[in-house]
Order: structure tokens, then C-alpha cells, then sequence
RNA sequence: GGACGAUUAGCUCAGUUGGUUAGAGCGCUACAUUGACACUGUAGAGGUCAGAAGUUCGAAUCUUCUAUCGUCCA
């Protein structure tokens, strides 16, 4: 590839393989241009501005979340370093602990091998293989959406340094007393054979039975107890049956004893508080080694525990049903208690049950040894800091689902009984004391023996996770401090879906204030879930989720970039169908298309490069370079574009960006502006305003492309090297963005657009009259004043070409006959078309408008006799209306004099 | 059961402190094969802003209730 564009236009027709092939990642990523430095910030002043990536899974593939996701991302950071900002994004990936030994586990399976053939060693060398290998795919995806991050400070969180950090947060949270270990009834996964924390449990709906069983009572022979429960299977780990205190159906059986059907042991009927009157009989069995609330009531009243379901999920009572599965054996039970007349009836019956978020299975509440963290006391400074308004977010409705949460918050369970990830650092001395140490040695020395056994568990990947902000900066906890650090944190803005609220955002900032002191980022924007076009969300199993790799290689990176922030507004789910991308690719061949117009034009007017880049070089856009209207108002709307473009940046509404580039480019810029510089041209300029009018094009769409670039990285680079001769080691994203011009953006333009009116209406009669379209017509214009017949007559042959009408002005003569008669702004407007109108259809077009404008003025004389609007709304709005009305009735007037003179 | 969000044109959605004759994209209709672009242009049809009540001179916008849908938490 030459440095030189050989052409000094672009190709005829827009490809975007060959374009995002030339302007790949891998070329900016040679340019370092992508790159952060602290020092830059240290030495030039420059304000540093960081995003931190949500570390995507290592054992995935690039999906349509990912694109919205880091698309967002890249918005954001280009735009802050194009800004002029020291701009990082921090990437990375964790380890997933549960999905990552599942998928290798299930490799070694077809060997016929599992992880305990191996052992502990051997089986994690097997998941670094296995990571070494694939594990780099999502990244490889993620290059394709041409992501600008410092992949050199790409972090895993399985990397020493980051592994370091996670020793250091364990024994210091262990050290200040937020860690302890104790048994308690924990989320069981019986598939991985894990625990999980709370937030790892996805509850979903799901259709069961309510058995209602009876009890007989052990002292009163033929009398019973009825109860109503969902999972019979747990009866033989029945401890009591609890009532309601105030529940006088019960009171003279609190005391008394019943027996449990089948394993026929006696246990008491309690009274507790935590019965609910209404549910069932009002009786309860209390089962408290397979349920989290029965184990409260059991702590309260001092009952035994007893278990009956082991950690595969299988029965391990010794009543005849060991070895079952949990759910056979509900059903097997059933016959049985049904055959010795134990089932009073069964309803069908709907509830919500917790299910493993990895496996999808449902959980078993199981009662183990376990690590915790204590949420209160870091929950407490992790809302104020959200309350405050310290960490923002966008939109500020999830405020309420993090508030929620922190005030109703349970302790964290962050041991795994897995072998991949952060071993817990914790050493057990023969009499079973434990010491938490950073290493083996250090342990000794506390314990003093060395007969030392490590805790077998590890850490929960979000254990990780929660540091992300401070070790993607190599924060380690063993020094305080380093320059990355001290520069970059805290990050700006975090761009992640609502889902991991709780799971990451919340405890980020956690972390971030415990182990920092500082909130972790100042920003969360919270972005949308994709749905299909149905409303369903996107699922595998479903096959209604499109591959990413396939759209980009159909309609393009930079397509599927825009179409995506395109139809996702801020807040709102986005139902996605991959035909949509034809928005976003038809806007880049119309980007290339009008760019490939304007370089023409370029072409025709400059003799050489040489001689363009002279003139471009000092050119601004001048009340010269203005002059004709559309030149104006182009100017003025893309001052007004600009101030709108950085408003809705610092307002979070990138759906607004979009919306608001593609409406100025399209509708003003291509539709008005070239149409207008194109009518000028073919009438034959002067070369100096011809100079003029293709300099401003180019300047204007230079200045588009700038502010497109973060969202259409690639079509913008490429174009932008044909508005000069730039080499390919420059590139837009460097560049600074453009600022809104505070004269322009706020000028006032309506005199200015009224050849535009004027166009459209002549247009509109004309399409209304079905004349052909390649008809000559002939257009009679009586001017409302002075300064209309300038402005309209200085336009008068972009007028002409816009609408295949030749143009002249009238005074006083009187309205031509033959014509169709409109007004515009005070300007009578005649399209004479004889032989081509009917007088009949123009009467009736007439009438037609002078109702409608009739009635538009009587609401507005309505609303101007109304006594309280005049005495209460602002003068300016009353103003307005008055003005609206003298409008509409010199319009009435003129339209009616028509209509006098076509029924002569 | 609680919290939050949604309900505007056939479809998908804008409409930022209450004052517009309620907008866009796709789709639809008619015309156009014009030297940037048919992945296009021009013109057009299409909405009692979910329903009810209220506040106000004025409500798509604010309040309350109802209905339907979605998400999260019990």
C-alpha cells in the first residue's frame, strides 16, 4: 500500500471489506495510536479519561451484546481522545471459573478421564492449555468491531499481578474481621458441585404440586396434622411442623408430638412466627438442612439438623430411596405415602425456583462450611457514594434497583468447590485452627508448625472481578501505589448491562472505596438488552441469535456499529433483526457516495492536489464561501449539529448522537447543500465562488467525518484520507474533534430558507397537479418585500434547477391566469401551467387549503379570547400566537384573491 | 405481593424544564432510469399519543386510578 493515494477520489462504488481490511485494527494497533501513557498526562497536562472493559468470558464468542457493548465503549473513549484527552481503555478477560473447568472437564470426559484422574496440578495445566488455546477468540471477535483499547495492557485475572491483588483483598478483609467462615445453608449447584452466592441464582417460574400431607400425633391415636409442601422428598429430614403462634387452629397442638410417615421418628409441633397463616394449612414442616428459612427457625428452637440429600443431588436416606435422584424420589414417595394413606389431597401449583445460572438446574439449598464476605459495612459507603451523586448513572432509574439491594444486602459466599481460580489462602494446623496467610511459608510462621493443609476451595471469579478497576492498572496491594494508578483511577466511565448490577458494579465500587478509598468510576451507562425482532431475548437454544461475524461480513463493521446505537435507545431493550443493518449500510454508501460527488466537484475546480491543499489550508467558512442560501444554512445547521453532538455526549444520549449525524448528513448536507452546490455548478460560476462553494463542501464533510468517526471508525478514516493527501500512518482518530461555533449555532435563519420553502412547495404543486416531472414549467414569484426578493433572487437558478421551472419575479402586475397559486411566507407564489391544471382541481385545492388554514386560525383566536391564556401564559408564547395568526390570515387573504380570480 | 420501566403511524421508535397544525426510519402509494448515489431522488397516504378521571388558560408531556406487557426482588 503506497503512502499516496494514487486517485484523488475514491473508488466508484463503496466496499467495505476492502476498507476495514485497510484500515484494520492491527494497522492502528502498529500506529499505537491506541496507547496511553500517564507520563503524557504528567508532562503535556493532558486530562486523562479511561473506560474500563468489562472482561468478556474467555470461554465465549462474540455476540450482539458484546457489540452494543464495546461499540459503546469506543464511542466514548474516541471521542474523549479525539477531545484531546490521554484516552485509555482497559481490556481484559477473567478466568469464569464454573464455565471455563466445565468446558475443559467435559473435553476430558470424551477421553473418558475426569478432573480427579489427573489431579489438581495436572488437570489446571490442562484449563492454561486449554486457555492458551482458545481463550483468545472473544479478543480476536472483539478486533473485528475495530476497538481502540491499549491491548498492550490486555489483563487476565488468572495473571500474577492481578493474583497478587486477590491474596491481598482476602487477607486484609480476613485481617479488618469482613471475612469469616462458617456453615451455613448455601446456594448448592449439584451439576458443578459448587456453591454459588445469591446472585448466581436466576429465579424462574415453574409449574409444581402442593402435596398436603397428614401427620399422625404420636399421643392422640387417629388424630393428625396436616401440612402442605412442595418437596415431599425432604420429609425424612423433618426436625418439627411449626404453626403460626396467633393461629387458634393449632394452639392445643403446640407441644405435642408427630410422626414422620415413613422414617416414623417423633418430632415436636413448634409455634414461630415465621408461618404464614395463609399459606397452605398453616402448618409447616421444617426441614432446616434443605432450606434456608426452616434452618432459622431450627437455630431458634434448638432442633437437630439431619440430611438427606447429598451433593450430587441424589438421596442418601436410609428409607429405601438412597441413590435416588432428588425429583425421582419426590415421585416414588408419592406412591408410597399415597399407598399408607398419608395424602390428603394435591393442588397444581405455580412458584418461583432458583436455578443454577450456569447449569440450569434447580438448586439445592445445602448445608456447608463456607467463606463469606460481610456486605453491611461495605454496602454502607457504596450507596452513599451513589446517593451522592459520586458514581452516576445513566439512566438514573437503576439507582433504585442498587439502592434496594444495598439495604437489604446478604453476606457474600465466595468459596468454590472448583480447582480453577484464586486458591483460598487459608492453612488448617492439625487441631483445625485457621490461618490466613499470602503464602505457605508465611502461614507456618503464624501457625507455628508446618504441618500446614491449604483450604481446597477457590474464589469466586467475581472475587476477581470486584478488583477489576485497580489491578487492570497493576494494582497488586503490595505497594500503595504507581503512576497508571494514580493517573487513570479513578476510571470515567463503565459501560455494562443492568444484568451484573449486582454481581459487579455494586461490588466494584465496594472495593474500590475499601481498598482505595476512592469510587472506582464516575459514570455507569447502562446499556440495552437485545431482543429479536419478536421481543424474545436471544438465546442459543432459541437460534434466533444472529452471528455478528456473518452481519459484519454482510453489511459491514461500521454498518452494524451504527445500526446497532442507532434503534438502542438509552434505557430501552432493542429488538434487533439483521435486516435493520440496512440502515447503517445504505448511510455509509451515501457517505460515499456524496463524498465521491464533492471530490469530483474538487476535481473540475482545482487543477491540481497542490493547487487544493493551498486554498484549503487557510479556508474557513466565510461570509464569502456562505454566500448563496444553502451555503448559509448548511453552515448554520452544522454548527447547531455540533452543539447538539457534545450536549447529548454529556448527557449519556449516544442513541441521539446518531440519530442527529445522520439527519444532518442526509437531510441537509446531501439533500439541500449538494443539491443546491450541483444546481450552482451546472449554471456556470464564477472560479473564485466555485472555489468557494467546493471548499466549504469539503469542509464540511471533513468536519462530519470527525464527529462520525467514533461511531464508523473505519469509512471515516478512509475518506478522511482523500480530503488530502494524508499518509496512512495519520489517522482521524487523532485528530481534534470539531467545536460548535456559538455565532453560527445559534444564528437566526428564516429568511435564509426561504428558497427551500419555496422549492418545496413549488415541488409539491407540481406533483399534486401530476406534471410530468421533466415538464418545463414557468414560476411567477411576487416577494413579500425587499429583502425576499434579494434572497430569492439571488438563488433564483438553484430555484430553477430544483424545480424544472423557469423563475421571475413580479411587482405590481396583476396574479397571472392559468396558474396555480400558493403562498409562502408572505410570497405569492404562481406556477403557470396552462393546459396542464385543471381549473376545477386548482378551486378545489384551493378551498381545501383555505379550510384548513380557517380553521388553524379560529383555534389560535380561540385560544387568544380565551381570557386566562392571555392573562397566564408568557408573553412571548402569547406573542407568538398572535404572530401565528397574522400569518395565517395574510395567508387567507392572498389564497382567497386566487380564488377570486379563477371564478372570473 | 413489592420496586422499576414500557404502552405515540402497519412495524420499530424519537418527542430533554407543560405552549409543534405530534416527528423519523422501515414498510406502503405515485412519479422519476437525471453524469454522486435505485443501498437513490421527489411527492404523498397513514396517529382522537393504551383507557378513565384530575391539575392547568393550555397535557403525548404533570398527578391518581385501571388495563396490558417486560425486568428485577420477595
Amino acid at each position: 500500500m503506497s503512502d499516496q493515494p494514487t486517485a484523488f477520489n475514491l473508488d466508484k462504488t463503496y466496499n467495505h471489506q476492502d476498507v476495514e481490511e485497510r484500515w484494520r485494527s492491527s494497522h492502528w494497533e502498529a500506529l499505537g495510536i491506541f496507547h496511553a501513557e500517564s507520563s503524557r498526562v504528567a508532562t503535556e497536562g493532558k486530562t486523562p479519561y479511561t473506560v474500563l472493559m468489562p472482561p468478556p468470558n474467555v470461554t465465549g464468542s462474540l455476540t450482539l451484546g458484546h457489540v452494543l457493548n464495546h461499540t459503546l465503549q469506543d464511542i466514548f473513549i474516541r471521542y474523549n481522545r479525539m477531545q484531546g484527552h490521554e484516552a485509555l481503555w482497559l481490556p481484559g478477560t477473567d478466568h469464569a471459573g464454573i464455565a471455563t473447568q466445565t468446558v475443559v472437564e467435559r473435553k476430558l470426559k470424551k477421553e473418558g478421564l475426569t478432573r480427579h484422574d489427573l489431579g489438581r496440578k495436572d488437570f489446571l495445566d490442562h484449563v492454561w492449555l486449554w486457555r492458551e488455546e482458545y481463550g483468545g477468540l472473544i479478543l480476536k471477535q472483539l478486533r473485528r468491531l475495530g476497538i481502540s483499547c491499549d491491548w498492550r495492557r490486555n489483563l487476565f485475572t488468572m495473571d500474577e499481578s492481578a493474583s497478587k491483588a486477590v491474596i491481598h483483598a482476602f487477607i486484609t478483609l480476613y485481617r479488618d474481621g469482613l471475612i469469616y467462615r462458617g456453615a451455613r445453608i448455601i446456594n448448592w449447584c449439584p451439576v458443578s458441585q459448587t456453591a454459588l452466592s445469591d446472585e448466581e441464582v436466576i429465579m424462574k417460574t415453574r409449574k409444581d404440586k402442593l402435596y398436603y400431607l397428614q401427620y399422625a400425633l404420636a399421643n392422640h391415636p387417629g388424630r393428625f396434622i396436616t401440612i402442605a409442601t412442595v418437596r415431599p422428598e425432604t420429609i425424612l429430614a423433618d426436625v418439627a411442623i411449626a404453626v403460626n403462634p396467633s393461629d387458634p387452629r393449632f394452639s392445643d397442638l403446640v407441644g405435642e408430638l408427630a410422626v414422620v410417615p415413613v422414617a416414623g421418628r417423633h418430632i415436636p409441633v413448634i409455634a414461630d412466627d415465621y408461618v404464614d397463616i395463609e399459606f397452605g394449612t398453616g402448618a409447616l414442616k421444617i426441614t432446616p438442612a434443605h432450606d434456608a428459612n426452616d434452618y432459622e427457625v431450627a437455630m431458634r428452637h434448638n432442633l437437630p439438623i439431619i440430611s438427606v440429600i447429598g451433593k450430587d443431588g441424589r438421596m442418601t436416606d436410609s428409607y429405601g430411596y438412597g441413590g435416588m435422584d432428588r425429583f425421582e424420589a419426590r415421585e416414588q414417595i408419592m406412591k408410597d405415602l399415597e399407598e399408607l394413606g398419608h395424602v390428603v389431597m394435591v393442588e397444581e401449583y405455580e412458584h418461583n425456583v432458583g436455578y443454577s445460572e450456569r447449569a440450569d438446574v434447580v438448586i439445592e439449598p445445602y448445608l456447608s462450611e463456607q467463606w463469606f464476605v460481610k456486605m453491611k459495612p461495605l454496602a454502607e459507603r457504596a450507596l452513599q457514594v451513589v446517593n451522592d451523586g459520586d458514581v452516576r448513572f445513566h439512566p438514573p432509574h437503576w439507582i433504585n434497583t442498587y439502592r434496594h439491594w444495598m439495604e437489604n444486602i446478604r453476606d457474600w459466599c465466595i468459596s468454590r468447590q472448583l480447582w480453577w481460580g484464586h486458591r483460598i489462602p487459608a492453612w488448617y494446623d492439625p487441631d483445625g485452627n485457621v490461618w490466613v496467610a499470602s503464602n505457605y511459608e508465611e502461614a507456618c510462621h503464624l501457625a507455628g508448625t508446618d504441618k500446614l493443609v491449604q483450604d481446597e476451595d477457590v474464589l469466586d471469579t467475581w472475587f476477581s472481578s470486584w478488583l477489576w478497576p485497580l489491578t487492570t492498572l497493576r494494582w497488586t496491594g503490595a505497594q500503595k501505589d504507581n503512576e497508571d494508578l494514580s493517573t487513570f483511577y479513578p476510571t470515567d466511565t463503565l459501560v455494562t448491562g443492568p444484568d451484573i448490577i449486582f454481581f459487579w458494579v455494586a461490588r466494584m465500587i465496594m472495593a474500590g472505596l475499601y481498598f482505595r478509598g476512592e469510587v472506582p468510576f464516575r459514570n455507569v451507562y447502562f446499556t440495552s438488552i437485545i431482543r429479536d425482532m419478536k421481543g424474545r431475548k436471544l438465546s442459543k437454544s432459541l437460534g434466533n441469535s444472529p452471528d455478528p461475524l456473518k452481519v459484519i461480513d454482510t453489511y459491514g463493521t461500521d454498518a452494524l456499529r451504527f445500526t446497532i446505537i442507532y434503534i438502542a435507545p438509552l434505557g430501552q431493550d432493542v429488538l434487533f433483526g439483521e435486516e435493520k443493518c440496512e440502515l447503517g449500510r445504505n448511510f455509509a454508501t451515501k457517505i460515499w457516495n456524496a463524498s465521491r460527488f464533492v471530490f469530483m466537484l474538487r476535481e473540475k475546480h482545482f487543477i491540481s492536489p497542490d493547487d487544493f491543499e493551498t486554498f484549503y489550508s487557510g479556508f474557513s467558512p466565510s461570509a464569502e464561501a456562505c454566500s448563496f442560501s444553502e451555503a448559509w444554512v448548511v453552515t448554520a445547521r452544522f454548527h447547531a449539529m455540533l452543539e447538539r453532538y457534545h450536549t447529548s455526549f454529556e448527557q449519556f444520549r449516544i442513541n441521539d448522537i446518531v440519530k442527529n449525524l445522520y439527519d444532518f448528513f442526509w437531510g441537509e448536507y446531501c439533500d439541500w447543500y449538494l443539491e443546491a452546490l450541483k444546481a450552482k455548478d451546472s449554471e456556470g460560476m464564477a472560479p473564485e465562488q466555485a472555489r468557494l462553494a467546493v471548499g466549504l463542501a469539503v469542509f464540511m464533510l471533513e468536519g462530519f467525518l470527525k464527529v462520525l468517526h467514533p461511531v464508523m471508525p473505519f469509512i471515516t478514516d478512509e475518506i478522511w484520507h482523500f480530503i488530502l493527501r494524508r499518509p496512512d500512518s495519520e489517522s482521524i482518530a487523532l485528530s481534534a474533534m470539531p467545536r460548535a461555533d456559538a455565532a453560527w449555532a445559534g444564528a437566526d435563519i428564516p429568511l435564509r430558507m426561504l428558497p427551500r420553502l419555496v422549492i418545496s412547495e413549488v415541488r409539491s404543486v407540481r406533483s399534486l397537479f401530476a406534471v410530468p416531472a421533466g415538464k418545463k414549467a414557468s414560476l411567477q414569484i411576487r416577494p413579500s418585500g425587499a429583502a425576499a426578493l434579494d434572497e430569492l433572487d439571488a438563488n433564483a437558478a438553484v430555484i430553477s434547477a430544483l424545480t424544472s421551472c423557469s423563475v421571475e419575479f413580479l411587482r405590481d402586475e396583476p396574479r397571472p391566469s392559468h396558474a396555480a397559486g400558493s403562498v409562502i411566507e408572505g410570497n405569492e407564489l404562481f406556477l403557470q401551467l396552462e393546459g396542464l391544471i385543471s381549473f376545477e382541481k386548482e378551486r378545489e385545492r384551493l378551498g381545501k387549503e383555505i379550510a384548513n388554514i380557517s380553521s388553524y386560525a379560529d383555534g389560535i383566536r380561540r385560544k387568544l379570547s380565551n381570557k386566562g391564556f392571555a392573562d397566564n401564559a408568557p408573553k412571548d408564547v402569547v406573542e407568538k400566537e398572535r404572530e401565528k395568526l397574522r400569518e395565517a390570515e395574510a395567508n387567507l387573504e392572498k389564497l382567497g384573491n386566487n380564488l377570486a380570480v379563477l371564478d372570473n
